[in-house]
Formats: C-alpha cells, sequence, structure tokens
DNA sequence: TGCGATTTGTCCGTATGTATT
DNA sequence: TAATACATACGGACAAATCGC
C-alpha cells in the first residue's frame, strides 16, 4: 500500500522489467563497458529470453540513455564524455536547488532527523571502506531533498539522473579502486539542509556540486572514454 | 548521407519509430480522449501494423509519459490533474531560468534578430487567427533558448517537456475553442531576453509562466478531468 | 563495385498468465 | 468458481538493411 516498494516488485512481474532491471544493473555496476556492441541475439540467449521483451525493454533503457541505438545498425553501452558529465552535473545542481525550495518550508525536526542519519550511515560505510555501499547511500542522502519536495515530476527527473550517477561512480570507483566518498563531505550540506536561511543552501550546492564533479571528472582520461571535444 | 534532416526520417525509417509519431500526433493532438482505454489488437487493427513493433513504441511513450500503463492491466491515454500542469510549469520555469544563465554570454545580434522573427512569426497567426500555428510558434519561440543554451542533457528536458505543453495547449484551445496565446504575450519575454540584466529575464519569466499556468489551469474543470487533491 | 553473411526489424501462430465479469 | 478478454511471452519465419570481403 505504501510506496516504498511499489515500483520495483511491480517492474519483476513481467519479463520485460526483469531484464530492465537485470540489464541495468550490469550496466551501472560496469560489468558491460561502455561503448561495448550488443546483439538482441547474443543478449537474449545470455539472459535466457526471447527477443520480443528484450527489445521491449531495451527501447526503455533507451529511453534512459543507458544504452545508445540506431536502427539497423545496433546498439552499445552508454560511453561518457567530459561534455557528458559537465551537463549532468550543472543541471542536478540546478534541480537540487529547486527541490530545496521546494521543501524548505516543509522540514520538521523529524525530516531532519531522518537527513541526520542518512548521513551517519553514509560516514560509517565511508569508514568501513565499504564503497558500494557508501555509493548507494550518498545517493540516498540527496534523495532526500526530492523525496521532501512532494514534487513527483521533479522525482522521475532524480530518478533518471540516479542511474547515471551511479554509473558514473562506480566507473570511477573502478578506475581508482576503491576511492569512495570522503568521510566529511556531506557534513556542511546536512548542516545547511537543517538550518538557516535557504541561500546558505542554494550557495553551498553550487560548491558542492563543484567539488563532487571536479572528482568524478578524473575518470575520463584514467579510463578509455571519449573526450569532450 | 547527410545529417540536415537526419533524426525525424531516421525515425520514421521504422515501424516502430512511425507509430511512436503516430499515436503522438493523435494524442497530443487531443483525437484520443484522454483516460481513453487502449488496447493493442485495437490499435494494431487500426495502425495497420503488427502487435510486435507497437508494443516497442507503446514503451517509448509510457516512458515519455503520454501512455499509462500497468501490466496486465491495460494502457490508457495520460489524464491531466491540475497536480501535473502546476508540476510542469514550476519545472519548466526552473529549465528556462537555467537556460538563460547558461545563453545569457552567447548571446549575439544574429541570434536575437532570430528570437525578435519567431515573435513576429507568432504574432502574425495570432492575428491570423491560426490557433494550431500558434501553439507551434509559441513553443518554437521558447525553444529559442534552449537552442542557444548549447546543453544537450537540458535540451532532451525541453523536448519531452514541449510534447506534455502541446498536449495541455490542444486540450486548453479544444476546451475554449480557438482561444490561443495573446498577442502581445511575448513582447516583454522577448525584450529582456535581448536586453539586460539577466536578472530581469529570471524575474520576468516567474511572472510569464504564472499567468501562462493560469491560463492553462482552467481546462481543468472545463474538460472532464480529475482534479488535483 | 557487387555479393554473401550477419543483424535488425517485422509478422504470425500459439501458449500462458492475469484481471475482470 | 468458471469463463471471457486481454496482456504477456515464446518460437519460427521472412524481409530489410548493414557490414565485410
Amino acid at each position: 500500500m505504501n510506496n516504498i516498494d511499489a515500483l520495483t516488485p511491480l517492474e519483476d512481474r513481467t519479463r520485460r522489467g526483469q531484464i530492465v532491471r537485470k540489464l541495468s544493473d550490469l550496466i551501472i555496476a560496469g560489468d558491460l563497458e561502455p561503448g561495448q556492441k550488443l546483439t538482441e541475439t547474443g543478449l537474449a540467449t545470455v539472459l535466457g529470453v526471447s527477443r520480443a521483451p528484450l527489445r521491449e525493454a531495451i527501447r526503455e533503457l533507451v529511453e534512459t540513455g543507458l544504452i545508445e541505438a540506431v536502427p539497423y545498425k545496433g546498439m552499445c553501452v552508454r560511453t561518457i564524455t567530459q561534455r557528458n558529465l559537465k551537463e549532468l552535473y550543472s543541471l542536478r545542481t540546478t534541480l537540487e536547488q529547486f527541490a530545496f525550495r521546494q521543501l524548505w518550508h516543509k522540514r520538521t525536526p523529524a525530516a531532519c532527523d531522518d537527513l541526520c542519519q542518512r548521513n551517519e550511515r553514509l560516514i560509517a560505510a565511508i569508514e568501513n571502506r565499504e564503497s558500494l555501499a557508501a555509493i548507494e547511500l550518498e545517493l540516498a542522502l540527496h534523495s532526500w531533498c526530492y523525496e521532501l519536495s512532494d514534487h513527483t515530476l521533479l522525482q522521475s527527473e532524480w530518478n533518471r539522473m540516479k542511474k547515471h550517477l551511479k554509473f558514473y561512480f562506480s566507473l570511477h570507483q573502478k578506475a581508482h579502486n576503491r576511492k569512495g566518498p570522503l568521510r566529511e563531505s556531506h557534513d556542511t550540506y546536512v548542516a545547511c539542509a537543517c538550518g538557516e536561511p535557504l541561500q546558505a543552501m542554494i550557495d553551498h550546492l553550487e560548491d558542492h556540486m563543484r567539488q563532487g564533479l571536479a572528482q568524478t571528472l578524473t575518470l575520463i582520461e584514467t579510463v578509455g572514454m571519449q573526450d569532450g571535444l
């Protein structure tokens, strides 16, 4: 009845949904190289499914941007350019600022407690060197503002962005083996989010995202990706 | 071989692309009632296609939000709520402000001329009572800032929003038969866009969108739609 | 330049699962 | 509970387009 797990099992009820999840996980985890060519028959045999639901799942992944496809030519795992990263971070900065403007008057002590707990869980994962969990928890921390914004359109945008961010993060981690987010990276973020005024949060987001972009940008030349022209 | 018209005919080269275009046009034009139930076999026979490419096309339309679908239950044309409209306009305001911040230092006299011409074409269509053309031209005017922003992610967001806006506009027009945009509605918009400072444009966008929302909101109670709770 | 080989796109028939009556 | 309608999934087949030789 609630919506904490209303979407995912609904997706897994059809084979198409299962395929979307499986392929998303494979791509996001970096098990499939960016730019790697994929064939329908190959995927169908590997996944043990027929082509019909596979092709439907591919359409979804193309729409979300995890797979690039050209009619009659084929498809491949999404490639990353410096421009992609910059654009995603600039848009994300704007949308997260928007989220905070929407939620600002909806903050409650309970909600702020919730945010602090997400930060503590993130810190614990970082100190335990659990990089994979840290990625999830960092995204879960940022999800707070989108959830509290109570803006369904904004939330769907965030869900789209989240997949791409997870994709970038795990590639980044693979390249720099096991260097996750820094320990105290979100302390001022949380402090601003629970404090006053709103403008302080807006300003901090610019810095926070700039740092995040700078860290992720080191991914480009390490892995063999195209560089933005 | 060249790419002057590489995108649209590229879509029409496959049946799936043709179906996406056809169904999008039918929904956006209001030829299919919002909330109307659609069956695969029915659409397949009407459109004269088989179910395989049709189902793939439907996945795309579900992703863009023009069709709502529930596994094993069926699908229907998107319904409109007051909340949908408010969310779309608030997000659009933010994204269009973002677009202007991106393009501000890229403005040239030629680009400003271009914008003025788009406004003149819009005014001409309004004075000639060409409501359908006016809708297209108003969106074409707003496309200016997204094109000049040179931000591919932002542009794809705008393309998504544009379909929904066109959907709302034509429903609005159908409800109020033939009342399109007002004559001088974009004069100050263009003046701010070609002038200084940036903050004046940012501020005007708030007003402009507020007016647009207020006008479109009158759609809800006229047509029999669900109202936002 | 052409000619196969491979892959994508499409169609059909059929079987199964699900929701609704 | 049974029955109907429909969505989902599979397999095979063929057409259309691309790529490599």
